[in-house]
RNA sequence: CGGGGCGUAGCGCAGUCCGGUUAGCGCGCCUGGUUCGGGACCAGGAGGUCGGUGGUUCAAAUCCACUCGCCCCGACCA
């Protein structure tokens, strides 16, 4: 008989729900500091999964990685007038390098050196262009040294008012590419290469379909040219910018004074692209995927695959149930597949399934004395549905399920978004959708500011972008949503996390 | 920074309004036994500076003052 349910219904408290998805996967926990959090291995399994997937893509694409320091100087922060314009009021300094015993007791017993003052503080990195652009000016002298493609994985600091698990906490885990180019238009390319690659990862690996497009000078990376994003929609109907991919153009180059030679004996500023993604990429795949009884992993990013759950009455049952499921663990994990066998005692089968499924584990393989007889498992998948698995053809038969699984939620997620998006709308239907359960509104959008800012004003909803062509819709909006005049350009607009 | 909520055992809570035995309940945890095809049961057991400081009182989880922290909503942002 269920037990009142630890999880949140997601109609009931969404914030609440996504609270109580992490904390039963035991994802992440809250720190002692506020607005940080711990990545427990749950968690920091699937961002190791992620970054696995993404580095080898990088890779692939010719870039290396490196790795620059978390101080940087606060005065490098101020080359660039719109960088430090954007970063300036959520970072964290460095002013002093020691502290001393005070002699009392308790929280009193250490305090700040007041001699030890740093001469200029540092800035723990919010983001790495200022440092990376004056390494940069120093090993880049000609058009032979370009293009520089490097990406470094490091935590940054960005000191936010207020924090969720996940999709915006005071430090976070990233992954920042920076690449120096001889042309503008290799630095746009590579800017939509990186996009492309973000794309195909959100859906391939996370089953999170995603829209591509240019984002508005409002919503541009401060110090960036142009921004790209992929941008997701969750169950709540918010949508989750997933990635960032920016054209730098010149602005670091110049701020920083970044020249190379050209063949022909000029000496030029180079041109640059930054490109992002975090650990808020969980907080997007469990907003995407997961339901009332917890998380949903995507198989292929799932810390665990599959799990063998045995059940029996007698010590003979037992052993002969055991048997079984230790080596069909060994098969599976020889066949490459992220396999748990949860052999625990005393707890019935039930209360493993009800655990596993808050854990998000993709397949439960169940085998019992009846299975064993007939040379089977139960297969039953997260998503729903049980069925009977042939023992001879375990492997292959489980690689096809999760392969069908992984599928499936794409799909689903897709159909979802698509429910939730309506197109062409006009002053009064964006008002209804936003004001009613929103999602993605596209419709015309005629460039200016004041328009952004007067639909951000009455429904809190912004552009999230100005989509790539094959998101646009069929019928080319005439007129800007807001004010009515000429449109230059579709735009998505939805509220935002 | 504004608004709301909350700090009592590992987790979730009751008790606080109206001060008074040894601070209680559920879950979890430990030991033993019986169980095991969708959240088992019995018996025994461990676990608490009631967020902190100060005050009122014969007596404070409870009243007063101050303070710290967390969560949610908003502004800002990935």
């Amino acid at each position: 008989m269920a037990r009142a349910e630890k999880i949140t219904p997601r109609a009931q408290d969404f914030s609440a729900w996504y609270n109580d998805v992490i904390m039963q996967a035991e994802l992440a926990d809250y720190s002692p500091v506020r607005g940080c959090m711990v990545i427990r291995p749950n968690g920091y399994r699937i961002w190791e999964l992620m970054q696995q997937a993404l580095d080898t893509r990088f890779r692939e694409t010719g870039h290396q990685n490196a790795y620059f320091p978390l101080f940087i100087p606060q005065s490098f922060l101020a080359r660039e007038a719109a960088h430090v314009e954007g970063f300036a009021k959520e970072v964290a300094l460095v002013t002093h390098t020691r502290l001393r015993a005070t002699g009392k007791e308790g929280a009193g017993a250490i305090a700040v050196d007041p001699t030890s003052a740093l001469e200029e503080p540092l800035v723990v990195r919010p983001t790495s262009e200022t440092v990376i652009y004056a390494m940069f000016a120093k090993w880049i002298q000609s058009y032979r040294d370009l293009p520089l493609l490097l990406n470094q994985w490091a935590n940054v600091v960005r000191w936010e008012m207020r924090t969720r698990l996940f999709l915006r906490t005071t430090e976070f885990l990233w992954q920042e590419g920076h690449t120096a180019h001889a042309s503008h238009e290799e630095a746009e390319r590579e800017a939509r290469t990186i996009l492309d690659i973000y794309r195909a990862f959100a859906e391939e690996w996370m089953a999170m379909p995603v829209i591509t497009g240019v984002k508005t000078e409002r919503e541009r990376f401060a110090g960036a040219f142009r921004t790209y994003a992929i941008e997701a929609l969750m169950q709540d109907n918010k949508a989750l910018q997933a990635g960032t991919s920016h054209d730098l153009g010149q602005n670091f180059a110049k701020a920083f004074d970044v020249r190379y030679q050209t063949a022909s004996g000029g000496l030029e500023h180079v041109w640059s692209t930054s490109w992002g993604v975090s650990t808020r990429l969980i907080g997007g795949l469990i907003m995407t995927h997961s339901d009332d009884h917890g998380l949903v992993a995507p198989p292929r990013l799932a810390p665990v695959q599959v799990v063998l759950v045995p059940i029996w009455r007698s010590e003979e049952e037992r052993s002969r149930v055991t048997e079984v499921v230790t080596r069909a663990r060994t098969d599976l994990e020889r066949a490459g597949y992220r396999v748990a066998a949860d052999l625990r005692d005393g707890m019935k089968p039930g209360a493993k399934y009800f655990e596993w499924e808050a854990r998000g584990v993709p397949l439960r393989l169940e085998v019992g004395p009846r299975d064993v007889a007939a040379g089977q498992v139960v297969a039953a998948r997260r998503t729903g549905g049980k069925a009977p698995l042939a023992m001879d053809t375990l492997v292959g038969e489980v690689g096809s399920t999760l392969e069908a699984i992984q599928t499936e939620l794409l799909t689903a997620a897709r159909a979802r978004r698509e429910q939730h998006s309506i197109r062409g709308v006009d002053r009064e239907q964006l008002l209804d959708w936003f004001r009613g359960a929103g999602g993605f509104a596209y419709g015309g959008f005629c460039g200016r500011e004041s328009c952004e800012e007067g639909i951000k004003a009455e429904v809190s909803a912004t552009i999230r972008v100005l989509p790539d062509p094959e998101f646009r819709s069929a019928e080319v909006p005439q007129v800007c949503a807001w004010c009515g005049e000429a449109s230059i350009t579709e735009a998505v607009w939805a509220q935002a996390y």
